[in-house]
DNA sequence: GTAGATTGGTTTATAGTACAAACTAGTTGA
DNA sequence: TCAACTAGTTTGTACTATAAACCAATCTAC
């Protein structure tokens, strides 16, 4: 992360990675991360998407190897855990900690001069 | 915003508006709420956006009445001027409101219950 | 035992979106 | 006057999110 970056908050909005930034798998990741663990249908009620969305979402973010995905039987039922890679937890909370310093540095000082 | 939504930050994040939440759009909003009015050129490289993909979004947040889009000449080159419409403003300013409330919360309690 | 409903998902089809490349209209410089 | 530049807009494409349809297995009622 370099110096132009940190005092270009603006753009650093523009380049936010869409694979952490999009609302339902950030959603995703961000109940996971404070989580630990969890199965599809705990998800599905957190977050509020329908099925069909959330598998799709969960096999996205394990291709980018984010999340683990794991499947097996309680009794006769299936059942799909999920949980975060270390890459996964490392990205989230960067995703956040970058957030949070933009915003900060956006409120706190003249961050963005004026046009003339 | 019901006790219910404010109990359920992961809901939250799955269901912020895409229109503010783009990462692009998000950079234009955040620059013309801090810096009050911009041209068009300006905050292209503010954003570091191609002009083609800021003329795009501009139209659209115009189309949604979140940025006026003025038109005059400086000399006889042609100036595009934007700014925040009242609506603009406030939606702005709660998006950075709901994503630092939801921050907070799931930093600071047991937010999420974890599943059996 | 078998018909229908339920669980726990995946696959598919479509509508919407962001983006870059191509284009437009006018201006300045040589 | 011809080329290059300014200040954007329009267009085409490739991607993506989403819901609807589907699937396999289990449970329940009869």
């Amino acid at each position: 992360m370099s110096a132009q970056e940190a005092r270009e908050p603006v753009r650093e909005l523009a380049e936010l990675d869409k694979l952490l930034h999009e609302p339902a798998r950030l959603a995703i990741l961000t109940a996971l991360s404070n989580c630990g663990s969890a199965d599809f249908l705990f998800l599905q009620n957190l977050t509020g998407l329908t099925k069909g969305n959330l598998s799709a979402h969960l096999s996205k973010l394990e291709a980018a190897g984010l999340v683990h995905i794991d499947k097996d039987f309680v009794g006769k039922i299936p059942r799909t855990s999920l949980n975060l890679s270390s890459t996964g937890k490392s990205k989230i909370r960067d995703y956040w900690q970058r957030l949070e310093r933009i915003r900060e540095t956006l409120s706190s000082d003249e961050a963005v001069p004026l046009p003339t």
